[in-house]
RNA sequence: AGCGAGGUAGGGUAGCCUGGAGUGCCCGCCGGGCUCAUAACCCGGAGAUCGGAGGUUCAAAUCCUCUUCUCGCUACCA
């Protein structure tokens, strides 16, 4: 073991603050949460970044039709972020938002580093524009030839426009995807980038005159920064230019992304990184998207997951558990209340619940002093657990915890403790009691709130994964409520 | 069209890379045990020619080829 702390810096994007948050969010955020907290639990020096993508012209539409001033609606749904992560348990260091000042500063000096690099220059950007939209689109983007917000017409425009060397970097691309096989994850995503980057790479238009809510380009102010290019920016813009905490977090070791996102984070920020002088991230993980009920989350179906509704109605530690338990990260997942009810029911309350209420109450009923051999140590997976959590897959880590419950309520049923007194009895407490606070501290990324709980119930502090293992129960029992009820089907 | 992923008991999955008895898990179903516990817990059982065809091999869910079906992505769209 070094003695030196190990630094971990992790991401979720910045959200586009034209609507408030839904459970695909809130599913990228609680992921990045669970490993910020594992992380923490191991004892490295966490950095969990998250935040608010508060330009462009969506923004200024979206406010427009609510009769809002930018600055206030942006500042409103910014809080909504903060306040629903706050409600979901979220652990984040800090909490990056577009519009700061710290992030127009550190904006500039990139820019101005890829310029110092030859990198950046002036072009036409071609496209179909529509006029009352105001906004362009590619031949792909279009409906049937025409606008696919309104529907009107579109017609081919040209604009000025800066462009970045995108194409220069593709060789070193390809080569850091060959170098660092972890880059791109999870797994089945690297094939699909790497076969498109050595298909060719086009280079990148990254300003635009015709947006005026964004930060300006520093080399000709009579253009906007296009919003893509200055959003991923943030990753850095929270720690500071070239600063000391820049100089201990970065390079990011987990930017964690939708997959819809995930160009621009395998492709387009390293060469940015390469081009401004800096280090790549290390892992870009493209989670995968929930459906609700089968069908494709959208507005129009009227089917949108509201995450606080949800914990509000469940706990929020069920419905943590339930999205990472029910599909490994990176698939896409099936939401529904019924799934979410039968995991809270058969093992959030009938597995663990239940355990933990049937040892303490045995437990507390027991007056001497509690103590033994280890005897269910054995089929602790620790290893096992720390390989997943390592490797992110988070839904097999939290399974070999569940396999270890299982165990415990299988322990229970051989020993038969009601009938048991004594050492022996003093021997299985001791075994089942230590089996709790491991699984406590196991849990506690996962369900903070019911770790919290089970600790205060067998009355021991907060434990690191060092303490993860077997030793002396030193708790003083206080049984209370169950973990989790369950709720009618 | 190109690229990618996937089709394993009624449903959902793991296993596939690094071949070795269909081996495992969850839900559901059937039967039993227990009574500390949230009608909870534990044990046992039924149920799959591992999408189809061919090939390699002593041996294929696993490797190769073809075929069929499903889904995703295709760059300035958060």
């Amino acid at each position: 073991m070094t003695a030196k702390k190990e630094k971990f810096y992790i991401t979720t994007p910045i959200f586009y603050v034209n609507d408030k948050a839904h459970l695909g969010h809130a599913y990228t955020v609680i992921v990045s949460d669970i490993i910020a907290r594992w992380h923490r639990l191991r004892g490295d020096d966490v950095f969990f970044l998250t935040g608010t993508d508060e330009h462009g012209e969506k923004i200024v539409k979206a406010a427009e039709e609510k009769r809002e001033d930018v600055k206030a609606f942006v500042e409103k749904l910014a809080g909504t972020y903060k306040s629903c992560w706050k409600s979901l348990n979220i652990s984040n260091d800090d909490f990056i938002r577009t519009t700061e000042k710290r992030h127009e500063d550190v904006v500039f000096k990139f820019i101005e580093a890829m310029g110092k690099n030859g990198d950046l220059y002036k072009g036409e950007y071609e496209g179909w524009y529509c006029v009352p939209d105001e906004t362009f689109f590619t031949d792909l983007q279009l409906k049937d030839g025409r606008c696919p917000v309104c529907g009107r017409e579109v017609q081919r425009l040209k604009e000025e426009s800066y462009f970045f060397r995108l194409s220069k970097y593709q060789n070193r691309l390809l080569e850091y995807y060959d170098n660092n096989r972890e880059f791109l994850s999870p797994n089945f995503r690297s094939t699909e980038i790497i076969n498109r980057v050595k298909g060719g790479l086009k280079d990148l238009s990254i300003t635009r005159k015709s947006v005026k809510w964004g930060i300006p380009f520093p080399i000709d102010r009579r253009h906007s920064i296009y919003v893509w290019v200055e959003a991923l920016i943030n990753y850095l813009s929270a720690l500071g230019w070239h600063s000391e905490k820049e100089e201990l977090f970065w390079p990011a070791d987990v930017h964690m992304v939708g997959k819809e996102i995930n160009w621009f984070h395998s492709v387009i920020w390293p060469a940015m990184l390469f081009s401004a002088g800096l280090e790549p991230p290390k892992k870009v993980f493209a989670h995968g998207w929930w459906t609700v009920d089968g069908q494709k989350m959208s507005k129009s179906v009227g089917n949108v997951v509201d995450p606080i509704a949800m914990s509000g109605k469940y706990s929020v530690d069920a419905l943590r558990y339930f999205l990472v338990r029910e599909i490994p990260l990176g698939d896409d997942g099936d939401f529904s209340e019924k799934a979410l009810g039968l995991r809270l029911n058969n093992e959030l309350a009938a597995d663990l619940g239940n355990l933990a209420y049937r040892v303490l109450s045995i437990a507390e009923k027991f007056d001497g002093s509690i103590g033994g051999e280890p005897e269910l140590e054995a089929s602790l997976e620790m290893e096992k657990i720390v390989d997943d959590m390592q490797a992110l897959n988070l839904s097999g880590a939290i399974e070999t915890v569940w396999r270890y419950i299982k165990a415990c309520n299988k322990y229970v049923n051989d020993k038969k403790p009601w009938e048991l007194k004594g050492k022996e009895l003093s021997n299985v407490l001791y075994n089942l009691l230590e089996s709790l606070r491991i699984i406590s501290i196991l849990i506690s990324p996962f369900m903070p709130d019911t770790s919290e709980k089970l600790n205060l119930q067998l009355g021991v502090g907060h434990g690191t994964l060092k303490d993860a293992k077997f030793g002396t129960f030193n708790g003083k029992i206080k049984k209370g409520e169950y973990l989790f009820r369950k709720i009618e089907p």
